[in-house]
RNA sequence: AGGGGUAUAGCCAAGUCGGUAAGGCAACGGAUUUUGAUUCCGUCAUUCGUAGGUUCGAGUCCUGCUACCCCUG
């Protein structure tokens, strides 16, 4: 029998993982990962409520329950990381990182050496399927909630040592199964914010690593100031809400669409349409492919934010990187932010934007 | 000093022959979302610079005052 070792957080995705897992016939072992100390603004530890839920859930399923800490490995691979790039203005995705690092790595070990597991598995909406003798990516079936997003910067390796019981089924399916077995996760809302970190005051959060630095903020059409910032790493590409210049120009919404580190200014433009708003594509020096395609040049889809619809393009490979050309120009492209390509169903890997290719 | 003009929510701004305050931006709240982006939905003036007057009824008419703007000297 093959032991398997789900990763449950204390939501309803993980815990209908392992009820599946479980009716398959696997050797199934709960374990909750807490990787994150502190407690919130409010003083109260979010990952609590979390882990007793956890908890219940295993006894209910009647499966073991361990808990570990990988605290300081998520500070060290994934937080260190995401206060660097905030430091540099850019706007990192650290709920990639954390997969590649801390679920599928730091726990993959822990599951593998200490528990003797065959195999992990989490709730994640997505599947993998052989091919050749290699493993792929595929989105998740339900178009809603795919989240093979998050799992772009995995390995071939990490990928064949999970399974993703979740990946062939929707949401509410998920939910229901959850409401027969009586589990207490059933109706529990679906969790947000950055894994692990929970939902906070973003501005607070980051304020108690960053020192913020306010600032000017400029017109780019007509290089005049019009606004203060309060800090650049507050702010991100394509962002509207939060400027406070309502009282300018011809009543558009405003959009940030710039940043000087150097002089400590925040570039703005006026309506949705702006072409400074626009890129026709974006470079990359941090590549990662889970199926490689053999051409120097290809076209596939790109979606550079969750929950985007996907944007055709090309990827021409350079040297280290890659140029990622769009078919249309797109806006809000963040440097920091991953963009994620897809040839139909199949995620073919991620790419950290770099800076913006403008015309 | 004289002449003219404008004063409506944080900002811009509609408001017809007086009939019981459009819209946009911002802000706030919510939906969506394992990255606080985007998007979407909702809430935002018992009150129209101020004091009186006319009227059944005034942001809309009349008078005084105040502020700002423009022109002439």
């Amino acid at each position: 029998m093959q032991r398997v070792i789900v990763g449950i957080s204390g939501g309803v995705d993980s815990s209908v993982a392992a009820y599946l897992l479980k009716k398959q016939g696997y050797d199934v072992i709960g374990v909750f990962m807490k990787n994150w100390e502190e407690t919130d603004e409010n003083d109260i530890c979010p990952a609590e409520e979390d882990y007793a839920d956890a908890k219940s859930v295993c006894l209910k399923l009647g499966i073991p329950f361990y808990s570990v800490n990988f605290a300081q490995e998520y500070w060290d691979r994934v937080f260190t990381y995401f206060l660097e790039e905030y430091k540099k203005g850019r706007t990192p995705n650290p709920d990639v990182l954390c997969n590649s690092e801390i679920k599928f790595r730091a726990f993959l070990d822990y599951a593998k050496h200490t528990l003797g597991a065959d195999l992990i598995a989490t709730g994640h909406y997505a599947r993998t399927e052989m091919r050749n003798g290699h493993i792929r990516l595929l989105k998740g079936l339900d178009p809603r909630k795919d989240q093979s997003y998050f799992l772009s910067f995995l390995s071939s390796q990490q990928l064949e040592n999970a399974l993703f019981p979740l990946g062939n089924m929707m949401k509410p399916q998920v939910r229901e199964i959850a409401k027969q077995l009586n589990l207490r996760t059933a109706e529990k809302k679906d969790s947000m914010g950055i894994c692990f970190i929970g939902e906070r005051n973003f501005t607070k959060f980051l304020q108690q690593y960053l020192p913020a630095k306010k600032g000017d903020m400029i017109d780019i059409d007509t290089n005049k100031k019009v606004g203060e910032h309060e800090g650049l790493m507050y702010y991100t590409i394509g962002q509207r809400r939060g400027l406070r210049i309502g009282n300018l120009g011809e009543g558009e919404r405003w959009y940030v669409c710039g940043k000087d580190m150097e002089h400590n200014l925040l570039y703005v433009a006026q309506g949705a349409d702006n072409p400074h708003l626009f890129c026709t594509g974006f470079h990359s020096d941090e590549l990662h492919f889970i199926s490689e395609p053999d051409e120097a040049s290809f076209g596939c889809t790109v979606k550079y934010r969750y929950q985007q619809t996907e944007k055709k393009c090309t990827v021409h490979k350079t040297g280290s990187g890659c140029d990622v050309v769009f078919d249309e120009s797109q806006s809000g492209v963040a440097p920091g932010q991953v963009g994620v390509f897809y040839l139909g169903e199949e995620c073919l890997g991620g790419a950290i934007i770099d800076y913006p290719l403008k015309p």
